[in-house]
DNA sequence: CGCGTGATTGAAAAGCATCAACCCAAGTGG
DNA sequence: CCACTTGGGTTGATGCTTTTCAATCACGCG
């Protein structure tokens, strides 16, 4: 059975045998991390790449006045800090927010991965820029749009990402986040959160209670949001080779 | 004498004679685009690649309410839509601020570009990774910082920047941007935007008049806007092949 | 049962947007 | 050569959004 990471990149194109077996076997024996704690810190050099098997982790960075800034969410597949093969220096922290279970991959290892692949090289790099895609709809979210609109658009997008990998059930989906995570991530208070999160429940477009969000019409919620998921890039088409 | 785009591969390493032909062939006969026109739109599917040799450009993306928001500037030796080659779909515009020049190249020639050499291939790659990085950073601006401190950071990064490519004069810098521009690019109304410049001004941090950005005191600027620039990964090292 | 974390509520203040003028400099056309 | 236009920039007044501070509530856990 093919761990989480295999399935994310079969989704580019085929992959030979021989590649699934390269990753199996670097993707293999995972440590577990608790919650709350840093998989890696900004200005850490590290030597190795590691990779989410399990769990939920976010990017961030603080400001010295103490807030923090949410960046992304990694889910089981994702890679936390491929950047740092290539960047070699961490400009901002990744820390868990769930327990997950984790594997380290050497920095040489991916390098040579993606050097004897075309294919992988292009999943990788493909992977980059979906993730830039997205951060530049959070930047339109936290830029532009109110409270409400901000929120129920986060929510859409996260259902949508979460349904194509079949963590949805019947309109809902298990988000392990507090409220004042939620306020990190989109700019905002905890205090208006709660109260924002409110106003959409009586609005009847989303609920958000014990770390689980119910969307009752999808649509309705997504007309509301403004939300359209084509930067998702969800037809993985890749260019002829 | 080598175009910007060249200086720009160049600053990753040795180019071969080989390379530099081959991009040169593939970067010249630029075309003038006047100002304020888009080189691309949301929606598009090119066949070309497109990349400023001269001018400053913008990725946006526009609400329906009609706000926009920027998400970079482009300028001289930058790709727009390096994207495209893989992900097919423009998944925002880009328009000119200033006329520009401007060469397309066909999605193919990059690919085969990319695939013909690593140092090509890490280096579009490592092109990818800082854009990203600018992004986040952008994120915590709009996220967290309060308005003066946010286009005082922006300031920061764009001197940051310039400066690095010869493009800064004795701490000040040219900037062809309107203040509704800059509003667009920080999140803010234009209004606001003005009367945070003036309070900038009066508190003798930087000012802006004329298209061109004045910085008295670098160090005092980047305190107050808490700059740190290693997000911008200068030190461009990269990994042992 | 007591404690701690996260959610919820209220009141007050700050920050920012909006609207509406007005100014100013650089065209443009008669 | 001047009246007119036009696109920023600047200013003031007003009100909404959001933050902050503080208090209270709910619930899981030792």
């Amino acid at each position: 059975m093919p761990n989480a990471f295999i399935r994310k990149l079969e989704g580019f194109g085929l992959l030979s045998e021989e590649h699934k077996t390269l990753l199996e076997d670097v993707s293999s024996s995972p440590r577990l991390v608790e919650a709350d704690t840093d998989l890696i810190s900004e200005g850490d050099k590290p030597e190795d790449v590691q990779l989410i098997m399990e769990g939920l982790a976010v990017r961030y960075k603080v400001s010295r006045a103490g807030d923090r800034q949410i960046f992304a969410y990694l889910v089981a597949g994702d890679f936390c800090d491929l950047h740092v093969a290539l960047l070699r220096r961490m400009d901002h922290s990744i820390g868990t927010l769930t327990p997950c279970q984790v594997v380290r991959i050497p920095n040489a290892s991916v390098l040579k991965l993606v050097e004897g692949s075309t294919m992988l090289a292009r999943a990788f790099w493909w992977c980059t820029l979906v993730d830039e895609a997205i951060l530049r709809e959070w930047l339109v979210n936290v830029g532009g749009r109110p409270a409400e609109q901000r929120i129920a658009h986060l929510f859409c997008e996260l259902h949508a990402r979460l349904k194509a990998v079949g963590r949805t059930a019947d309109g809902s989906f298990h988000l392990p986040l507090s409220q004042a995570e939620l306020a990190d991530t989109v700019g905002m208070s905890n205090v208006h959160v709660n109260r924002t999160l409110m106003a959409l429940k009586d609005a009847g477009l989303v609920t958000f209670r014990g770390h689980v969000v119910t969307v009752p019409d999808t649509a309705k919620l997504e007309a509301f949001a403004e939300f359209d998921p084509s930067y998702l890039h969800r037809d993985r088409q890749l260019a002829p080779a």
